[in-house]
DNA sequence: CATGAATGAGGTTTCATTCAT
DNA sequence: GATGAATGAAACCTCATTCAT
């Protein structure tokens, strides 16, 4: 989940790139953690092993440098979503398929959870700003959309099911439990993170989404 | 929504109960508004009209005043749900008002989402420590299992339902839409927070749920 | 060492010259442990187990308790010397008792040290003040006087020795010793209150002192 | 007697080590005059001539800075001591020059007296953390040691006596009648930092001193 | 490309003291 | 006589950011 990021355009100089890689890295491990006005441009810094003017340099500021992370962090979700070809798998299949990849993605990147609850702190000030805005929009949506078609081509679905509202409610099932896991845990007095939890909280994921999109 | 505390009064009260009451208020909305980090104590004492010293006074410390906070939060909720009387009612319907109530809690109530949010930034590290942990613990989970079992019995919902996970299901389905709706709105380029969308969405959430629990 | 102060002069009541006592050897204590700057008016109150507000009622000001404390403190010493008649024993005895006496007061009221030390570091301004001064004065440095006078007369004492500097000199030997104690030990690495080392100091003190004055 | 450090100098200085220095020596008076709690990071701020964010950039926190001119405190009066030459003197010219260099090394150096109070205050928290309390041992006590043996292999000086004793004993003497200055003056009236009574305070205290160590 | 030095503004917290009863 | 409530000033310390090299 930290693995380095992959490199950027056309490169100027392997230092460069190497340095604001580094920078983003650490900058998305910092914002993760202690959210943007916990954040310390010095830990930033020096997790990246980094002078700190350097991140200025080259990110001109903390709210841009934020803006950045998210940008990646993005892009990163939209590239793993490549992978899921839901368009070649039955319906029911590409349904499993989608809340699993869903539920292990937001597992292996807890940062991804923490900066998008930091930036709807921010009311998505930072977002509106981006340029690539747009490239954000999963294509699963689209997917999602033709793979409830077929299944209700098929007579297996229901009809009527929007798939924007599924897609959210998928995202919903899987990113609250992770995201609010240790406030529930505490009421709760249980460990919501305990293996057997967690297996069975993907199975009532399932069943629960399929039971209502089945006939 | 900020109803229960009563707005603060003028300066010179020397009401005890009632500084403390507003420098609360205060306190939601600030944390609320700007998370843990970036709260100011300079602007509670505003927002309370109350010296800022006197917070000290009372409070102790920023995280204390955060515990605070939180401890009230869920008592308000706790308090609102004894209203519901889920037993009272046939099974379908309890479904649906729970679902309903969950909803326009957290409409009403943004602050409990994002103080929520904080607080699982922190690891739930301030609520660890509170002494009022297990009141904290809803009864609903408890009543919507006799819910449940009543809708069993009566043929009408499947067995094998675990109440934990549902109620934290439709907390996540309500929860979520309305957390992270900033960002959703930004990327899918549409406002999700437009009365028309808001009725859809809460229709999904009912469908999506009784879906599933019926058999 | 914190005994009971006793009772001052005319009594209006008995539970104002309580609350008074409790005030001046709680100031002490914390005037004494933490220096004037470093004690904390919320402190003292919290050991004398009253109101902060009763300070001010009865000792006006921090300084101004501070003061009160100072010249208590003398009234304890002048008043233990009180007990040590020198004028009645042989002048090498008297002179054995003046460094026991010195050694033993400051042993037992370590508070009499540090609270010198506080108004020294004030150069005295609190003392200057002080309508009380006059009865600060030593009665023993008279009596020293007397007993030099004697024993130089039975021809056991040297000639010129001047009983101020003596009176200091003994001062000196006990006070830097215990006043100084923890620096010193840090510095040599040995512990220089354990009972053996604080025997030996007495035993030199005397050996130094005498070693002098005999002839 | 500020001697050792130079003055701060102008502002804008990129000068990593001047800057420390002038943190280090304003950091000294001010502690020497107002004491650990009394003294004002402010103060010492201005003093320098630089910003107190730098205060915090070089030493860490107040409590360091007070370790850190302790420190230097000790390792000035070591260097300083190195000058004495003891060994190649005769035993008692050694003992007169010892009596001399404290007391005029005190004299001079006013804020020794009033820095190792405060520490002593503090139980010698601070010395007992450092890294170097081992380098802050002074030679003089072996060196007194080697005086005393001369001394007495020449039939001059008593035998048994401790160096260590006498060492803390000649520092006693001229310590303590500096530090209390200014209450024995406020006590007995007279003013012992005139010229005069400091001549005779050196001549007693040699005295003393002799008198007890000579057979 | 890279960095150590430096800073003004502002952060949380503390303090002696006063107010109102 | 006694007290809880309240405060303005200032304390220590932190922060994002810029300077000078």
């Amino acid at each position: 989940m930290k693995a380095p990021l992959p490199a950027s355009a056309e490169p100027r100089s392997r230092d460069a790139d190497r340095s604001q890689l580094a920078i983003l890295a650490s900058a998305r491990d910092e914002f993760a953690q202690r959210g943007l006005a916990g954040a310390r441009m010095d830990s930033i810094a020096a997790r990246a092993g980094l002078n700190k003017r350097l991140i200025y340099y080259y990110f001109g500021s903390k709210d841009d440098l934020f803006l950045a992370v998210l940008e990646r962090t993005y892009a990163d979700i939209r590239e793993a979503e490549q992978m899921l070809h839901l368009d070649e798998i039955e319906p029911v299949e590409a349904i499993r398929r989608l809340i699993s990849f869903t539920w292990h993605y937001y597992l292996d990147h807890p940062e991804f959870i923490t900066l998008l609850n930091s930036e709807n702190l921010h009311r998505a000030t930072h977002l509106k700003r981006s340029d690539r805005i747009q490239e954000m929009n999963s294509p699963l949506v689209q997917l999602l959309d033709t793979v409830l078609e077929r299944g209700r081509r098929d007579n297996l679905f229901r009809a009527g099911v929007d798939p924007v509202q599924l897609y959210i409610s998928i995202a919903s099932l899987c990113y609250f439990y992770l995201s609010n896991n240790d406030t529930l845990s505490a009421v709760f007095g249980r460990d919501l993170r305990a293996p057997k939890a967690m297996a069975q909280r993907l199975s009532h994921m399932t069943d629960l989404v399929l039971g209502y999109v089945l006939r």
